[in-house]
DNA sequence: GACTCGTGGCG
DNA sequence: TCGCCAAGAGT
């Protein structure tokens, strides 16, 4: 298995994107604040919301200093605000439990808010060079096609899965943190989830999958997300509508965005419960301050 | 485990 | 066009 190694470093060494976040000079936070913001979000849409919120908080500390309400208009429209919530939620963590410098240890990092096992493991492997297992989608299905020979991995993760990833994972710290983003690297350029390029591909020789004439996905089907008409639009019609505003806004212009009010209302009530919103006044609604 | 939670680009 | 998907976490 170790045989896969060589070719993906020398691929990626070849081949990486020059981002941000992996620049020989990125601090530990900035590592963070991508790895929060990547978070099912493509890497297109992170890089301009990403320079903006380093350059105005490039510590911790100047980030907790902030209102929630100004992290979450900073979010913009990257989706999921509530990781907004959590960022700057961690950040007042980090300055009040770790002295405002982010943690590198793996079970601090993941205690903190909006941290799972994948990105306490991120971090701590891409900001620190620690040897960990980074399991994400990209990670997952190159796994899955190269080693267990089928298109995409199973819908959660398995133990099957963190064996595999466990038994490649180099046991040099540095190595294997230079694998671990190599590996995602690989996943995220070449063997994607549409339209793979197993011709431009460093291990197809040696890919299970390709091996066996790429067969198709015949598990159970991956079910898509709805979105028309569900809560999560019309939470993110009311959303857009407090982050254009300056202030607070009157719920006439929150009830111009959406007709069903039952449906409304509901969502409102749960954006407050969030805490993404906060009541301003008898009829009128504002981002945290 | 199954659900929920935004957004927008691409094939 | 429209379904699929993008560096997941929390409940």
């Amino acid at each position: 298995m170790s045989d896969l190694h060589d070719p993906v470093l020398g691929w990626y060494d070849e081949h990486a994107r020059d981002l941000p976040w992996r620049s020989a000079t990125a601090s530990a936070w900035s590592v963070m604040v991508s790895e929060f913001m990547l978070q099912q979000t493509p890497v297109a849409r992170v890089l301009p919301v990403h320079a903006a919120w380093m350059e105005r908080w490039p510590t911790p500390a100047d980030l907790a200093a902030e209102s929630t309400g100004e992290a979450v208009r900073m979010w913009g429209r990257l989706g999921y605000p509530r990781r907004a919530l959590r960022l700057h939620a961690a950040a007042t963590a980090i300055v009040e439990q770790h002295g405002g410098e982010v943690p590198a240890a793996y079970g601090d990092l993941l205690a903190l808010p909006g941290i799972g096992d994948y990105t306490a493991a991120a971090i701590a492997s891409f900001a620190f060079g620690r040897r960990h297992v980074v399991l994400d989608t990209n990670v997952r299905r190159v796994f899955a096609r190269a080693v267990v020979g089928t298109e995409f991995p199973p819908a959660s993760v398995t133990r099957a899965e963190r064996d595999i990833a466990t038994d490649l994972l180099p046991s040099d710290d540095a190595i294997a943190a230079t694998w671990a983003v190599a590996v995602m690297e690989l996943g995220a350029l070449v063997c994607t989830a549409r339209d793979p390029r197993c011709d431009a591909c460093p291990i197809a020789e040696r890919c299970a999958w390709l091996a066996a004439g790429r067969p198709a996905h015949d598990g159970p089907p991956r079910r898509g997300q709805a979105w028309d008409g569900t809560d999560r639009q019309c939470r993110g019609r009311i959303m857009a509508v407090l982050r254009d505003a300056d202030g607070a806004v009157h719920r006439s212009s929150i009830e111009a965005v959406w007709p069903d009010a039952e449906q409304r209302e509901r969502c409102l009530a749960a954006l407050v419960a969030d805490r993404l919103v906060v009541a301003a006044g008898p009829s009128a609604y504002a981002l945290p301050s």
